[in-house]
DNA sequence: AATGAATGAGCCTTCATTCAT
DNA sequence: AATGAATGAAGGCTCATTCAT
């Protein structure tokens, strides 16, 4: 019967976030449990009380993360009417300040790295990605029902915008000197450009 | 007065390339010297007498693979003429049965989550991409000195396309399943299209 | 003022008897209180409440098993009339399932493994012994007195008596398939057979 | 190339002898690889070398006492003409100025405890008690043909006596204030006394 | 009386690096 | 040039014990 029910999840939430940050900061490869431990204000013992292991710990931070992600970018998007603005709303993303963001660039190439060598990881990766999807699958489907956008297979080409957005963010994040945010939004928004409205170009074979 | 005077030259190929594949396999937070010692027929002092440390080795393994790549990539875009079949020449990208691809993809998810934290790698990758850069800017200059493509920067461009090229090519990768060579390509066919004949769309703000 | 008196008593019987049951299975070098703490159905704290230590219950928990087995020889003795019966009786220990003996045999290879470093388990052995002897001695001095069985120093003669049963009990029970329980229970006659009637016997200088 | 090349055995038998004598000292549960490390004048780093685990270490160590038990007790015995001289030749057991016995109870005793729940030990333990057999067999077929034993099984005889002289044996070694070493030598010939010319008594049934 | 959260010392193991040969 | 023996620091994990509730 403990004193403090919440006590477990408190515990948890504080264990994962001094994860995230530890992990953010130095890289997964770097961190050790003493690292966490110290982040957490914790000893060796009682993160073990939480977390069996080191691996444990990481796949549930790795996942909370993404949990977390998931609900900003759902956020987000639905303060938005039109699709097309949904689509851009996804301009959070150039914006450093935000807590979730900054340690989110680090742990999303962490997670890609690991991925290539772990299929738990790969899993974590894939459902993230499938989660950002459907957000933009809603935003397309709705647009091509309006007759905004080109009917597309929604699914393929919410693919391909999330990959652009990806691709985009990840030069914008390594090399800000030579990738502005300007460079960024604008490379987007040609990119989709010609995705969403190829009716008015002459189609390449 | 070494007898094989051209022995240093062979074995530290011999080692870049045993590191590379054992990184590209296993990640490079799990890869031990051991490993690599193995995989280059050396033992530990052998490799040593080449490479000071875990590190230099793995800087110069890294370095040697983006050579390599850049290599591949400007004899590959000039075997084509035109601009668009230039810029569409990174198609090679999407065989994994190229050897130096087969490596290639586990091998840059690893330098872009060390070089979030470790700016020798950040240099690294950023000397990779401006090499791209600069293959690719030639193709967009040659395209609108032609008129075929519309007038943009064409460093801001270049990057633009490249980065598109890396965001689909890593879903392509990381979720085979979900992204096809097929997806791949028409997603970044249709990117660039919106992108290099904007002439012939209304752009939208 | 406890609200059931016997409470200690009861928690401690129930204390012992997990400690004994988990040694058993585990043996003692790889148990931890946590194994026992769940074999008894008490936390880690309920333990400490009625013993200190590790040390403690583990010395407890031994003590109380001989305590047991001694009680157990005493009355499975006292069952039979003659003196060589007496003597006979101890077969009981090739019963397997016996609940003392089951973890009988693995408690006294703990016990003497320990004793050669830890003069209180040494002792606990000697005590345990002790017993043992005075029970064979009862048996011998009766024997001798009705001409039974050959005037010798009966705690001698006992000694031997109960050092040649822990011998073929120990083969029998460590390697069954070359050691019959006819095998062991043969040995004892035979080899008692030239303790007890060796005027029967031409002695060997 | 090593440039000495028995360096392997040299360390390994430094090694072992490291180990042997450090578990006979402490127990094997209370033995620490750094332990080892220290007594054979070796780094942790350098012991892994040769042993990969402790788990392994102590296998070995275990099984290279034995083997060299086994020698022992076979060049003791082959200095002995006459089959019971054979037999009691293994009074050297009660000699703890021999280095191989000064070890070697607390090993026995160790294995034991860990054969109960371990089948590698329990093997260690089989194996060393049938070389033991095979000895005495011997011994008694030679005297059995001579005329000088009864005609009785020799494996299960010689299973008898080595049981025999082990539980004497313990008892001298555990408590030696109360089993003197004559009181070991007598008991162990008295026992076999019977065992080996019952044909002398009347055998009870 | 009883819980279980928390501590921190201790241990096994891994591994980059050094160095004698 | 090359070997591989040896070092020792560091890390993950276990676990007896303590203590607030």
């Amino acid at each position: 019967m403990p004193a403090i029910p919440e006590l477990e999840a408190i515990r948890k939430a504080q264990i994962l976030e001094a994860a995230l940050k530890t992990i953010a900061t130095r890289g997964h490869a770097n961190v050790t449990m003493d690292d966490i431990c110290k982040a957490a204000n914790l000893s060796k013992g009682g993160l073990a009380h939480y977390y069996r292991s080191k691996n444990d710990l990481f796949q549930a931070a790795f996942q909370e993360f993404f949990n977390r992600i998931f609900q900003r970018s759902q956020e987000t998007m639905s303060a938005f009417e039109g699709p097309m603005d949904q689509l851009l709303s996804f301009d959070w993303l150039y914006d450093l300040t935000d807590p979730d963001l900054n340690i989110g660039y680090p742990i999303v190439f962490d997670v890609m790295s690991i991925a290539v060598h772990d299929d738990t990881y790969r899993r974590i990766f894939h459902d993230w990605i499938d989660n950002w999807i459907v957000l933009l699958e809603g935003a397309l489907r709705k647009g091509m029902a309006k007759g905004l956008f080109m009917k597309l297979d929604p699914e393929s080409t919410a693919r391909t915008i999330s990959a652009i957005y990806q691709g985009t963010a990840t030069r914008w994040y390594l090399d800000p000197e030579s990738h502005s945010t300007e460079w960024a939004v604008l490379s987007f928004k040609q990119a989709i450009n010609g995705l969403m409205q190829p009716y008015l170009t002459k189609p390449r074979t």
